[in-house]
DNA sequence: TGATCCTTAAACAGTA
DNA sequence: GTACTGTTTAAGGATC
């Protein structure tokens, strides 16, 4: 028996000078060998009482815990006849870490019961020592001391009949006729979980000094695993007990996170019935039909304390569990700067993937793949191609709408043509890779990459061929594509030189191409306003700083900062980047092209400037774009602000 | 739902 | 006649 167990733990120490320095020996040192002072004098001081309690707690656990790890005890035992097992989870438990309710949910009855009975078989033992102590060294009688302790003994009964009381009421466990008798007086007393607390503490106390050996279900999973555990026992429903009183599967098993697919509720119709069982927390139990479910519901989970503790638990779950989201997404946040940041890294891409299908575009070019290449997944469960995406600039944004079909939103939002392109030129070199930006944009960007700011057709198709290999099969499509730009849109204007017809870039019309939505907006003007140092600029703005410069290709430093810090966000638009990228090539960053030159130098299109930039009052936007020196661009903007402005 | 953008396809004309 | 260049139209998908 636990009880004798206890008592014999209680004469080996009473066998010692005062049984209070042994049981502090035994406590892996936490004890205090000035346990004994009290009987110097024959005085047992409050802190010593509480003291010599807490070693005998600590005593009786460690021996009730080995007991139950070693399986020492007598076939009488009745712990034996009713497998108790301290769940490893509470081993690892801080006393910060549980309360005594929660203690009641770890333990099953007979476990707990089990505790209390050694807990009072110690105290017990301990009154009997220290009267017999006293009235052997000292003489003096109990007094209060004794007195205490009958008062705790009682709390302790009164504990484990409230503990009993409640499981009866749960309808958890039944207990013989008389066993669980509960004296009336009892009930009315507060619950006394400090003094199951420090019981508890003790355990666990006891588990972190047994290292060695430890018992036979510690060692099984490392520290890590076992706070694992914890931490999802602790989000297991209330009552953790079977019917039969002990701990169900679900007491030591994950919390059922994703224990029932969409497609499961959809059909059982309940979040709460799948598989014909009661999926509440802890239940299980067997339902043939929606009825029997829906009465079984009723009548089992109905609005009670039960129900309801079981209910906050489970919001506990969800809260946990939306805790737990926040950390991975921060650290798939992390995951993904650290591959941002890490551009030259080995691409393993070897087959055509699709950054910037659009529309039919994925569907005609599935059909242009190669043959001894496999085509990229179309379904969408399966996606491969991030949308806008270079390969070493993943957003969360692109994750979340990653997918056979470019989205024109995400065509506005990724990485700017310029840093995608300085940081992921090899990788289209090499990579069957479709360039996640528009023909127009490329086209732009080849006029402008080049030294005169002009070129052939010709040179546009070796451009495109060079700098991607997508481009480097089905010619006739994608040339025709080109050409089909070129006429198309005003930005690009034909020029008749020596050498034959050239194709330059008409900045201004690119821009008109498609003004900025965001332009003008409040929203942005304020950002402006107080985003001059580009930390709080709009989105799409930090996203247009980024793509700055296309004469930053060849500037590995610029490129990293860039991608480092405004990259980051993968907002704004090639178009508008336009606008503002110029920002930066005016700046001392851009070796290459000045805005002027990259923006109206080859301005050929002989186009009056409808707006005398240095003849006219600068509106709010004009003076921050002015302040960032972005000459011709306050026009653009300024063309989406009302006219009054203009004046 | 309509407008807009983008892509693809195709037809056609002009030129070397 | 062929290939290339340039223009134009149309259709379909996606987005706003």
């Amino acid at each position: 028996m636990m009880v004798e167990s206890a008592t014999e733990t209680i004469r080996t120490a009473s066998s010692n000078q005062n049984g209070v320095s042994s049981l502090s020996s035994q406590s892996d040192g936490g004890g205090r060998e000035g346990g004994s002072n009290g009987d110097a004098n024959g005085e047992i001081s409050p802190v010593d009482l509480l003291h010599l309690q807490q070693q005998q707690a600590l005593q009786a656990a460690r021996q009730f815990l080995l007991q139950q790890a070693t399986g020492l005890s007598s076939p009488s035992n009745e712990v034996k006849q009713s497998p108790v097992q301290v769940p490893v989870s509470m081993a690892m438990m801080t006393p910060q870490m549980i309360t005594p309710q929660q203690m009641q949910q770890i333990l099953s009855p007979p476990q707990l019961q089990a505790l209390l009975q050694q807990q009072q078989a110690i105290m017990l033992q301990q009154v009997t020592h220290t009267h017999t102590h006293t009235h052997t060294h000292t003489r003096q009688p109990l007094g209060s001391k004794q007195l205490a302790f009958q008062q705790q003994l009682i709390q302790m009964q009164q504990l484990q009949q409230q503990h009993i009381l409640n499981l009866q009421r749960q309808g958890l466990v039944s207990l013989p006729p008389g066993q669980g008798a509960v004296p009336i007086q009892s009930l009315n007393h507060a619950y006394p979980s400090s003094l199951l607390h420090t019981v508890l503490c003790t355990i666990i106390s006891v588990f972190h000094s047994a290292s060695k050996p430890e018992p036979v279900f510690f060692c099984s999973r490392g520290r890590s695993e076992m706070y694992r555990r914890i931490t999802q026992w602790q989000l297991m429903p209330v009552c953790p007990f079977s019917r039969s009183g002990r701990l169900t599967r679900h007491a030591f098993s994950l919390p059922p996170l994703c224990c029932s697919s969409a497609h499961e509720e959809h059909t059982a119709s309940h979040p709460l019935y799948g598989h014909g069982e009661c999926k509440w927390p802890g239940c299980e139990a067997l339902c043939e039909d929606m009825g029997q479910f829906i009465k079984h519901l009723n009548n089992e989970h109905a609005l009670d304390d039960r129900s309801t503790a079981q209910c906050r638990v489970q919001m506990q779950v969800v809260q946990q569990l939306e805790i737990q989201l926040a950390k991975e997404s921060e650290r798939l946040q992390a995951m993904m700067t650290h591959l941002h940041m890490r551009p030259s890294e080995p691409k393993p891409f070897n087959q055509p993937l699709n950054l910037a299908s659009g529309g039919s575009l994925l569907k005609r070019d599935g059909e242009g793949f190669p043959e001894s290449l496999p085509h990229p997944p179309t379904s969408a469960t399966a996606p491969i191609t991030p949308l806008r995406q270079g390969p070493s600039v993943i957003s969360s944004s692109s994750l979340h709408g990653v997918g056979p079909i470019r989205r024109r939103n995400s065509d506005k939002y990724c990485t700017p043509i310029a840093s995608e392109l300085a940081q992921n030129c090899e990788f289209y070199k090499n990579a069957d890779v479709r360039p996640p930006f528009t023909y127009a944009s490329l086209i732009r960007h080849a006029i402008l990459e080049s030294p005169d700011r002009q070129l052939t057709l010709n040179e546009i198709y070796n451009w495109f061929t060079r700098m991607f290999a997508y481009f480097r099969r089905n010619t006739a499509t994608w040339k025709n594509a080109v050409r089909h730009n070129l006429s198309l849109h005003k930005c690009f204007v034909r020029v008749e030189n020596v050498k034959g017809a050239v194709w330059t870039v008409d900045e201004v019309e690119y821009q008109k191409r498609r003004p900025p939505k965001m332009t003008g907006s409040p929203t942005l003007v304020k950002n402006m306003i107080s985003g001059l140092g580009f930390g709080s600029l709009n989105a799409s703005y930090q996203a247009a700083l980024a793509e700055s410069s296309l004469s930053l290709l060849n500037s590995p430093t610029l490129v990293n900062n860039s991608s480092g810090g405004l990259n980051m966000l993968h907002v704004g638009h090639d178009d508008v980047s336009s606008t503002v990228e110029q920002v930066n090539s005016n700046g001392s960053c851009s070796p290459g092209l000045s805005p002027q030159q990259y923006g109206h130098q080859v301005h050929v299109k002989e186009e009056p400037t409808e707006i005398e930039e240095d003849s006219r009052p600068m509106s709010l936007m004009a003076s921050v774009t002015q302040n960032l020196s972005i000459p011709g661009d306050e026009r653009d903007m300024e063309e989406e602000l009302p006219t009054e402005e203009l004046e």
